[in-house]
DNA sequence: AATGAAAACCGAATTAT
DNA sequence: ATAATTCGGTTTTCATT
């Protein structure tokens, strides 16, 4: 009983078939992936809307930074004075070149993943940027070259950013 | 000789507002983002097929690993014995536990993203797989407290402002 | 789980740039 | 020649039962 109450706190067996179809193609119809599981289409589709209410899923568009001309990517270990690292932190998450920022624990307090158009602009972002932040200690750099595997996964914690950026005028003609 | 061959190897305004919706919403209809644009819903629908053939975007489920159950995150930097590395760069990127896997040049010559369920699940990691990997020289943990900033490859805003112009021309064959 | 109406999708032919 | 639009038939979505 009460088998149409949808506090489904667990990810069944189903619920991982859903998923990897998605991982696969995003846009795949649910009646498709119903027909490969053998399960009615609404049923895949309440499922599909749970576990997006429940942030246990995004179906999102991911971009290719080589194809859109940022060429230069690289993750930077960075050593901070301890008492300044969440300031240091956030100010670092501010800049746009940076897409991804973990606080971690081990040889390095952040580690940022930045991507740049080419060598020019990551050198820029270096000097002045990420060195002109107080307390950065330290830096090593790990320049890209080949990414061999990617899973994306997401702690979609606050990563929907708003829509239109502050910084700049998006419209120039 | 020189007819504007409009190779459409360029992302116009019209791409970018597209992936931007896309982003947000992988599977928002493209009627409705043909209406939000003024155009008409197959110039959406061709728009999209070129850019996802041509490898510029993906339309993905990601997931949020803690819901998952999986709350032991990490990066690993790895030494690799040279001669080995692209053997090396396969077995690791094999690894179920392994989401993220670069080739880089720097103090490391490999950076993986690995997400396990806890401590005991990591450790069997690396003890049972990483470490037993021939080839594999040395390899530092960087354990996740905090993720701070997460745009993974989507940040598509940064490529249309763009405010200065590149010194190196954008167009790669 | 099934139904049916509304919406979205899709392929192809057509027009426009 | 490339891209956008129109158009119809088909499929999918979605609220309701």
């Amino acid at each position: 009983m009460d088998q149409h109450t949808y506090n489904k706190s667990t990810i069944d067996e189903i619920d991982q078939r859903i998923i990897e179809a998605l991982q696969q193609d995003g846009r795949r119809p649910f009646t498709k992936i119903a027909a490969d599981l053998g399960i009615s289409e609404a049923s895949v589709r309440q499922r599909v809307s749970h576990l997006i209410n429940t942030q246990v899923m995004q179906i999102v568009a991911v971009t290719n930074p080589v194809k859109l001309g940022f060429s230069s990517a690289s993750m930077i270990g960075v050593r901070v004075s301890g008492e300044r690292l969440l300031e240091v932190a956030e100010a670092i998450a501010a800049f746009d070149e940076v897409i991804y920022l973990i606080i971690c624990a081990g040889r390095f307090d952040l580690m940022a993943e930045v991507v740049c158009r080419d060598n020019e602009h990551f050198l820029n972002f270096l000097t002045e940027k990420l060195y002109k932040v107080p307390g950065v200690l330290q830096a090593e750099t790990s320049m890209y070259l080949r990414v061999c595997k990617q899973n994306d996964w997401a702690f979609l914690s606050q990563a929907r950013l708003s829509p239109s950026p502050p910084p700049s005028t998006p419209n120039i003609e």
